[in-house]
DNA sequence: GAAACTGTAACTTATATAATTACAGTATGA
DNA sequence: TCATACTGTAATTATATAAGTTACAGTTTC
């Protein structure tokens, strides 16, 4: 897996914790320690996902549009990075005579897109306004 | 995730299906179409966890050290790339004043750490006997 | 119409993955 | 005991993917 999903968390994260939920390309690539136009373009996927809205112009960013409690990571996952488990490398040839050699491909395809699909019921377990409890949380514990 | 789990579960079930459960590096990489060093590599690590035994020399190769009706995906899961789920890349920066910038790491690792958990949860569903027989439905499907 | 934004593609650089080569170590059997 | 056929492992090269950067067109605001 790229970090697409780390940075799609991290941006929303920030956006519910910013009072206006609004910021900038700029703003949320400092803070997430990446390039505005790498935000640009995770934040892109999100607004064709319905997550966040943007707004061009002077005055302009991202602004958070779904709700923070209602929205799971589930969510973030699949528009940023569905598919991503399964190797991009497979063994196996389905063209040789061996019955292992020729159907591994394919039955290992099927188990990964299952775990995927398990995996994804874990990240239902999270929302937004989860992640920013544990971050508040870990802040609080070192005051 | 590299695809070394997908060599791994090939090669285990290719041994379980021959029948003195026994191959060379080089009768197995042209089964996975690989090269032999490669799986020489996967192997060793699968007998360094007690699930396959070698024999250098003459003769020599490597032969099942397990039940295939008892070995789950999930030993060779761990055995094979256990950390891999977690990107390589984090967001943020512990150094930061920001609430979230110098958090948000801490708490993503964790988030992976226990995804990791759960996705070896679905791949201890299967043993190397189930992918051997889901091979052989496909495979009297075709015919 | 200048300024401050996003959208997106093209390009470069860095890193990870896979292939290959090489050779030392080990068991077998003529 | 020596040639042979294996594994073990490290080093190197090639390739693919990820990340960083640049560039510029499009959009909104003032």
């Amino acid at each position: 897996m790229n970090s697409e999903f780390s940075i799609a968390v991290h941006s929303l994260v920030l956006l519910a914790n910013l009072p206006e939920r609004m910021a900038t390309s700029e703003m949320i690539a400092d803070n997430v320690c990446t390039h505005p136009a790498r935000i640009r373009k995770v934040m892109s996927t999100l607004r064709k996902h319905g997550i966040v809205a943007t707004k061009e112009g002077i005055g302009g960013g991202y602004i958070l549009d779904c709700d923070p409690e209602t929205t799971h990571l589930a969510l973030i996952y699949r528009a940023v990075c569905e598919g991503t488990l399964k190797p991009s490398w497979s063994s196996g040839d389905p063209e040789t005579g061996c019955m292992v050699a020729s159907n591994v491909q394919k039955v290992m395809d099927g188990l990964f897109h299952e775990a995927e699909e398990y995996l994804e019921s874990y990240w239902q377990r999270w929302t937004i306004a989860d992640v920013l409890r544990e971050i508040c949380a870990l802040h609080q514990a070192k005051l």
